[in-house]
DNA sequence: TTGCACCTTAGAACCATTCTAATTTGTTAC
DNA sequence: GTAACAAATTAGAATGGTTCTAAGGTGCAA
């Protein structure tokens, strides 16, 4: 079974979860960002997409990143203002902003860290999330990942 | 000598080290800031400076708003990509959003956390800045704060 | 007191995103 | 199978926070 296969089976059982269908513009939205793991914005994916699917509208782009993000198989990820990007990589991580390049990176977060960053929150505060943004220049070496 | 005049003093202070001028519409936004510390938009600000300098605009709020973040006055705040959000409170902290008043609250880091939270980050990367941002709720006790 | 850079202003423009209304597709009950 | 209904897609219009533009005001410097 080929990779691609696979994912869209993993997709179809998370949206049938929701009590929601899979479709080929929910399996290519989610196939792009699974392919090219660079952050892309809706923009950038209704590119991408396009190649598979010629006919697909801008608005069903912005429906099934939605939709992906509503089923937990997608991270939407916001720098000030600019537009979302969207990131499949469901471990916890920090994004890492590199204000020259504009890339994003991911951050693996050990799990004793976001502990840690919990517990200086005031009794009365009950997070549900915690996002860490680091924002500075990263090295030819560190960029190349991705 | 009044608050009021010291803040303006200190504002004139920290705009003249940037080579920029103190103005009325300038000393009422940063005013506005100080006054009530929860994280008002520029459209919250315009409301509220109408009052003080009727006259003003909403662009000019926007440029003054602009201007304090760039002299380190203020800091910014994006949630998603609802409207920003201006913050006067230059201890390190990070933000807890409310997700059901909508309401922000700060929430004061140890730096021995910053620290190490920017321990994460592998050799290559170079940040200039950490932002951490929680969503949930929080009781009423906690945010009886603001 | 003239020049010139800085600021402010109103309104237009911008642009990422959401909405609307029409169509297509899929599923269920018969 | 097929009628009926729900879910999903589509193009284009609308929305709304922010930025831009061009014109007018303000204040320091020579």
């Amino acid at each position: 079974m080929s990779t691609a296969t696979h994912n869209a089976e993993a997709l179809a059982q998370k949206l049938a979860d929701s009590g929601l269908r899979s479709t080929p513009q929910r399996e290519v939205v989610y196939d792009v960002l699974l392919r090219k793991r660079d952050h892309p914005t809706a923009d950038e994916v209704f590119a991408r997409v396009k190649s598979g699917l010629p006919t697909i509208s801008l608005a069903t782009v912005y429906n099934c990143l939605e939709t992906l993000v509503q089923c937990d198989l997608v991270r939407a990820v916001n720098f000030e203002r600019s537009p979302t990007r969207y990131c499949p990589n469901l471990r916890p991580h920090a994004h890492f902003h590199d204000e020259q390049t504009g890339k994003t990176h991911d951050i693996d977060l050990p799990p004793e860290l976001l502990e840690k960053v919990s517990a200086v929150l005031p009794v009365g505060y009950d997070a549900k999330s915690v996002e860490i943004i680091f924002r500075g220049k990263a090295t030819k070496t560190a960029a190349s990942r991705d």
